[in-house]
DNA sequence: GGGGCGGTGATACTTAGTGTCAAATCCGCG
DNA sequence: CGCGGATTTGACACTAAGTATCACCGCCCC
């Protein structure tokens, strides 16, 4: 799981300021046991405005170490990243869980299919929407 | 390709009605040449109120009769769904084309992963983004 | 310990979509 | 046909997610 210290250090690998507004920011993620949305993060960063927080979180998500969820009901919610790896996501409708993998063999399928149909493949999203075990009738 | 008649008997099926509005937005989609947003459908139907066209874009949507479209830039463009079945898109950067395919070795491999994570799978969405034949430099 | 450039806050705006409710209309029944 | 109730519609206000603008602030390199 990427820390506050690994994604300050990525930050300023990527040639970005180590500003108190993002430590902040960056903290506040860190004790997140869930995902959480714009609304509820900015909640709790009352002192820091409400486009600075989505500022830095579309900033971690570029660095790939925050997940953009795009929940089944269209709302959104983020994650840290608990690998900073190429990964997907399964949603739990029941809890909000959030599970991570990645799977070669479905990603093999991802370029097969963008191959055959004569395209360059520059991203692709797939997230699957279920229940978790514990959720499960 | 599923016709403006195709979905009227779907509608009817369904127990939905057949009203004028109704068969307006169909023609208006049958009509499109490529995917559409509901700003450019409501455009061309000017006597019919926005809300309405959201929900019957959302009513045809849920039948599969018209596909939501996330883009890569966050925006959602709808389109005419041509099979009616199950199916993934390839979605074109430089000129907005969308290519249908399906793949049961990419669902094999959601399923597959979905079963491993010990997830019951509702529902999946994937998207590819890329540039088509003709967008390739 | 300056100063320039990147970062921040306030605020207004945009885009996509939903909620409400009275009025209109569809369509099965007689 | 034509009645009547359930469905659908339009108008409009509202929400949610995110962006634009712009003056001010403060990090960090010399």
């Amino acid at each position: 799981m990427s820390t506050p210290t690994d994604s300050i250090a990525r930050l300023a690998d990527t040639g970005h300021r180590l500003t108190a507004t993002r430590r902040a920011v960056l903290d506040a993620i860190a004790r997140s046991p869930r995902p959480f949305t714009i609304e509820e993060l900015s909640a709790r960063l009352p002192h820091i405005g409400r486009a600075t927080v989505f500022r830095t979180v579309k900033l971690l998500s570029e660095l790939e170490l925050v997940c953009r969820l795009p929940l089944e009901d269209g709302g959104v919610r983020y994650q840290r990243s608990g690998s900073g790896e190429h990964h997907h996501h399964l949603i739990c409708g029941g809890c909000g869980a959030v599970a991570e993998f990645s799977d070669p063999a479905l990603d093999d399928a991802i370029e097969r299919n963008a191959a055959v149909a004569g395209f360059a493949l520059d991203a692709h999203s797939a997230e699957l929407y279920g229940r978790c075990v514990s959720c499960r009738v």
